[in-house]
DNA sequence: CGCTACGCCGAACACTGTACGGAGCCCGAA
DNA sequence: TTCGGGCTCCGTACAGTGTTCGGCGTAGCG
């Protein structure tokens, strides 16, 4: 997106919208008088639009393309201009982290009494997260590395919304923050292993079966020792390269842990 | 650890051993004569000591500050020397995450065909990858990074022995790496954002509860529309810093999930 | 003795994040 | 109208990064 302008013009003033050219002579040649006076009428940065942008790159480039200097060219502004808008590099990643985070659905609470209700809207939930993550697998990286991410209002609005969801389902606030860890750690954990797997896929720039086949001897060798990794690793993993069954097993994860939790509240209420 | 040395010698070669002196002049003032002949017997770096100490480094000043440059500084070498034993510092990086996980203890399978033992032999070994992650919390960054450490010695070794349990208490292969990922997922997702905190903590280089009371204002301030979480952080947070509860409610997870694996398994074989 | 192989490293390259100072522009006050 | 302050943008510069390359000194071998 926000291609690169077309033209050469020296790098001055641009506009942030349409460039509304003020003296008169004839178009064609380019001269000092045609050359469409360059007029600030807002500021043409702002931080939204270069967290989209760094989004965008860390997606198709991955996070160690990601450069400051990179991220200015794509916005057709100089690298220290961001620094008006965002104070360090870490702050604009967890800004765009958070801004990930915004196009996740919430979940409702609505008809979460019912316990089959509440757990089917926690893996729906943890199902969006899962598969954000994958789509943008540079997040991990950014989520080990700058703590304060968690704090981000997007981020709260989901933990709001799921607390909701849980006391909505009858647990008491402190049993609703453990039991939405949980899910979100299984969540994250998961992710994070599959995630460093695409990104060392994305880095290799071939296709998963072709890269895995080229992985395999080295596989083959480093499970020499260990029986059921090789069992696992032979047969397993290219099943679930070719069927995607990856999905559906993350799935029955977040079940086990769900009806886990429902188990130790029923207990509980008993005991 | 492997401290500078203190002559400064110019940068001659280093043996790797005790410097036996060969020529004979009375020692005491400095000389040409006096000064041990450097003689290279072994090589005197090797990838082992490199890893060692590339650890050390990074417990001390986090992964930011891990540097080629210092790290050879370190071990009394150039830079560039490291490349002889180390392709890159990504595999550099992987390594040091598998020799740390070497640290952990293996889980015994022996008595696993208890229900209970197995679930206790699983919770020990999550406890210790949840505490071997907090004591390194640079590993996390490296998780997201590298994905080749999944197939590094130690960690195989580790797998090996978790779906070794698995089997004796009666699993099958795939329900087996099933549960294994379930658990390791929600250790790693925890532990990373535990992590991440305690990065940040140590950035700032101040006491954990000096820093949340620093930190306070800003929290309530972003908590200002979500009551639940505004409740949670200004009441249980503080008493999770206080008592140190993290690490039961950690437990209380892993608990809930591997009921929950078991739980599954009784439902299936009666259904 | 010479020769090759190996471990080490200084210099160099391309690139990074970001501090600083200045330049252009806007708006409101005098 | 002129002036001044404030905001945005950016060229330059600095200290550092990972890694390549060529050369050097030593060790072991013939």
């Amino acid at each position: 997106m926000t291609a690169k302008s077309e033209d050469d013009t020296p790098p001055e003033h641009r506009t942030g919208a349409q460039p509304e050219h003020r003296t008169d002579p004839p178009p064609g040649i380019p001269s000092p008088w045609n050359r469409p006076q360059k007029r600030r009428t807002q500021p043409a940065l702002s931080r939204d639009q270069i967290v989209a942008e760094a989004s965008a790159l860390l997606d198709a480039e991955g996070i160690e393309s990601l450069s400051m200097r990179k991220l200015g060219a794509r916005l057709n502004a100089g690298a220290t201009s961001l620094y008006t808008h965002v104070a360090n590099k870490d702050e604009l990643l967890a800004l765009v982290v958070d801004h990930v985070f915004g196009q996740l659905p919430l979940p409702a609470a609505e008809g979460c009494e019912d316990p089959a209700v509440w757990r089917e809207r926690v893996l729906e939930c943890a199902e969006g997260m899962r598969s954000v993550i994958l789509r943008h697998p540079w997040m991990i990286t950014v989520f080990g590395d700058v703590g304060v991410v968690y704090l981000g209002p997007n981020w709260m609005r989901l933990s709001e919304h799921m607390l909701t969801v849980m006391e909505t389902a009858g647990f008491g606030l402190v049993d609703a923050n453990e039991a939405m860890s949980a899910i979100m750690g299984y969540t994250i954990g998961t992710a994070c292993v599959e995630a460093a797997w695409l990104s060392a896929l994305h880095k290799s720039g071939q296709d998963e079966r072709v890269w895995l086949n080229q992985l395999m001897p080295a596989v083959i060798e480093a499970t020499r020792d260990y029986p059921r990794l090789n069992r696992l690793y032979t047969t397993e993993v290219q099943r679930e390269v070719n069927e995607g069954s990856r999905d559906s097993s993350f799935a029955r994860g977040v079940k086990v842990i769900t009806d886990g939790i429902e188990a130790h509240r029923a207990a509980r209420q008993r005991g």
